[in-house]
DNA sequence: GCGTTCATGTAGCGAGCGCTACATAAAAAG
DNA sequence: CTTTTTATGTAGCGCTCGCTACATGAACGC
């Protein structure tokens, strides 16, 4: 049945992770896809659907490649493995993702925003439990991620315009940080 | 001379502010202004160079929304005071600006690599003398802001979805990280 | 076999976009 | 007084956008 429409989901998926979702144009992606605009409405209804679409499975992708890591020798440790799976490339992309829809302020209106929290929970829940994974106490571990998560965030954010040594160099410091305030021993 | 170009690149940053950078068009916002798309044209060259403009002009403001703050008593209180001042209205649509900038790709391309660059160095340059002026050692300073820059970043991304006694405690939680990493007495 | 639903192609609508060509009025320069 | 520069209005070009109207095969239920 909606077994075209999951192919065109999985590819345009692709092609927005590769292209971006700012400037995203039905014509271009449904050429992309072998398709037309024509079906592509006909298959998601409207391009907000769509977009809703695309964003739930980059999600996905993304919650499967934090879930996938193997548990880390130890928290600091669990910082650096966890920014190394984000911060590479079709990680980077599922987050760089997310950022471009936070900015279309489309976070903030249905049918996004319920989608979005919901996701963005289960990103964190990923997190926690590798965290836990490592040798955090369960009780600990969700503020952990939830700084963790805000960090790396801002880190990608600055990816760009900032040295890649710095960049590195934070990542360490948040290590550091997570280790001293929930690690073994604290508290 | 450039005095009606300045009041238009002040206007016109208001306007972004209020209304977002990604659906920006000339006409609606030379309507808000009170002039035309015509005359924008001519006093900026291009959409690109005024975009530019307002991107200075933006985080010139934000700049001096830190660089106003009253030092804080100690380390702790300044990163929760920074967060006070980031989170703000206007400081607050600064940000976002920022990010639908990064979102756009537009830092990543000229002219706005160097001018962000610079920018973004200037905005670490202020929070780190905030944060010297709280009582952080000077040579400690760098890495501190650079830390909570990115932190606040992501927790600036995610306010929409996250509940706000959340996004607290990850502040509180930053400033214990930052006091406990480069308090005094530490190392 | 016939009618109905599904899937797809063709063509185009109405709107908005950045930007430009051209004219012109005011001001400054000579 | 004339000429040049500066500032501004009018009109529109060429393009892309999301989306729709309409037709038409193909597949399927009866």
């Amino acid at each position: 049945m909606g077994d075209r429409r999951q192919v065109l989901a999985e590819g345009a998926t692709d092609y927005v992770l590769e292209h971006g979702l700012l400037d995203l144009s039905l014509r271009p992606l449904a050429a992309a896809l072998g398709t037309s605009d024509r079906m592509l409405l006909y298959h998601f209804g409207d391009k907000l659907s769509l977009v809703a679409t695309i964003l739930r499975v980059s999600n996905d992708r993304s919650v499967k490649g934090i879930r996938d890591l193997e548990p880390s020798v130890d928290l600091r440790a669990a910082v650096t493995d966890l920014w190394a799976a984000v911060s590479s490339p079709q990680q980077a992309r599922c987050q760089r993702l997310y950022v471009e829809a936070a900015a279309l302020g489309v976070l903030g209106t249905e049918p996004f925003a319920s989608v979005v929290a919901e996701a963005n929970e289960v990103w964190l829940g990923a997190l926690a439990d590798h965290l836990v994974a490592s040798g955090i106490r369960r009780s600990r571990a969700p503020r952990a991620a939830r700084l963790v998560e805000a960090a790396f965030m801002g880190l990608l954010l600055d990816e760009p315009v900032e040295p890649p040594a710095e960049v590195r160099r934070s990542v360490r410091d948040l290590a550091d940080a997570v280790t001293s305030l929930w690690g073994p021993g604290s508290r």
